[in-house]
DNA sequence: GTTAGTTTTAAACGTATGTTTAAAACAATA
DNA sequence: TATTGTTTTAAACATACGTTTAAAACTAAC
């Protein structure tokens, strides 16, 4: 199978750039983990740039798809209740499930992928970022559009950064949710995962959606 | 002036940090960008890590203690209201002008401070984040506590999480700041500015705390 | 003006990185 | 079996990095 060698330079690459981010992690790391030759990765993906790409594309790909999906069979039965903070729990419940179920299936860390989203944002040159709006931008605009309808009395604007705030929320937690993990064992020995943090979140960001807008403290 | 070239290289290097990142920004691009020699960042810091440290600490040291000052003052003429949201934005308030001043005084911009912050808590071998919590985190904790006061159906463990999903707010939108105020202004022609993002916020993460603690969406 | 201590400088060192090369190994077809 | 195309391999390449060195330049005290 020679298809082998490609997805375990993925795998390997994956939880690398995770582990120690996009610079931080060689080449060399990555084919030793793999046990696969260096010039596989030049070979296989072209360079370094490429495999990033490779490594983010394998995550996203299923998960826009899994979310169209799962966002058309929610506007189908919508009821589109009176209720905007149920409608964004129920949205944003959808992206949760969204999320673990592309990673169960594809046997992916669902902290892996946040921690690649997160280093690709943290990126100022963004070759990453530029490739990711280019490649999802319009999934990613979709599912805005109908949060967007359960917080109307915002104009575009201040609901384009309402929106930022809240993704802060779930990339910030999903990114370093394993080093608060360990905390969290060690200070309260409670043994959470990420999955009870998915579900934690939701409420807190449809409630931030709801905050009002003040022009002082 | 001895110290010029001191505080050549911190500039510099607090700007380039900032913008590429610990790892991709070089010794050799600092000493260049600051006029001076490449030895001179051993010479003064000994290490590019020491450098690191002294970016950092060059922000931290006045803002814990200018936060302290303000803090100490709330607790003095605290009235101790009943409503509690109205109280966490009050505190909030404080750090968020705390910053603030900080920034304006030393003449440092706040979302490279941020971005700094950010890029330290996204190492994961995280030897400036040790440092950090090490240097600053009593004042952080002492923080934490005023704030946990005015959350109190919570257990410990839950209010540890809501802290850092806040937190993620904070350190997300200050850090994708640069990038989001230019799409800002190419999008809705509107000059927003770093200030008024950090009025804005406060709100948003005050809703956020007192979010309800839901066992399913 | 000489001396002792500090700072700056240019050059070099050793190492690690992404990439390329050309030969070898392999697979599939005729 | 011979041939073609693909994949793997070991080695080398060029470059960039943090750090060190030793001499030079500078500063201040005597």
């Amino acid at each position: 199978m020679t298809s082998s060698t490609i997805d375990r330079i993925l795998d390997a690459a994956e939880v690398e750039f995770a582990a120690h981010g996009f610079v931080e992690t060689s080449l060399r790391t990555i084919t030793t983990k793999a046990k696969v030759n260096l010039a596989a990765v030049n070979y296989h993906f072209g360079s370094k740039k490429g495999l990033i790409q490779a490594v983010t594309d394998r995550f996203l790909d299923p998960l826009t798809q899994n979310l169209q999906v799962q966002l058309s069979a929610y506007k189908k039965s919508a009821i589109n209740s009176a209720d905007d903070e149920k409608e964004l729990r129920i949205l944003l419940g959808i992206l949760a499930r969204s999320c673990q179920q592309v990673a169960q299936q594809n046997h992916h860390s669902l902290a892996v992928f946040a921690r690649l989203i997160n280093t690709a944002y943290s990126q100022s040159q963004g070759h990453l970022r530029k490739h990711l709006t280019y490649q999802y931008g319009a999934s990613f605009m979709y599912f805005m559009k109908l949060i967007r309808k359960h917080m109307p009395e915002m104009t575009n604007e201040q609901f384009f950064w309402r929106f930022h705030y809240l993704l802060g929320i779930l990339v910030f937690s999903l990114s370093s949710s394993e080093a608060l993990l360990a905390i969290c064992e060690r200070e309260y020995s409670s043994s959470r995962s990420l999955d009870q943090i998915m579900v934690d979140i939701i409420p807190v960001m449809a409630s931030a959606a709801q905050a009002p807008i003040l022009g002082e403290v």
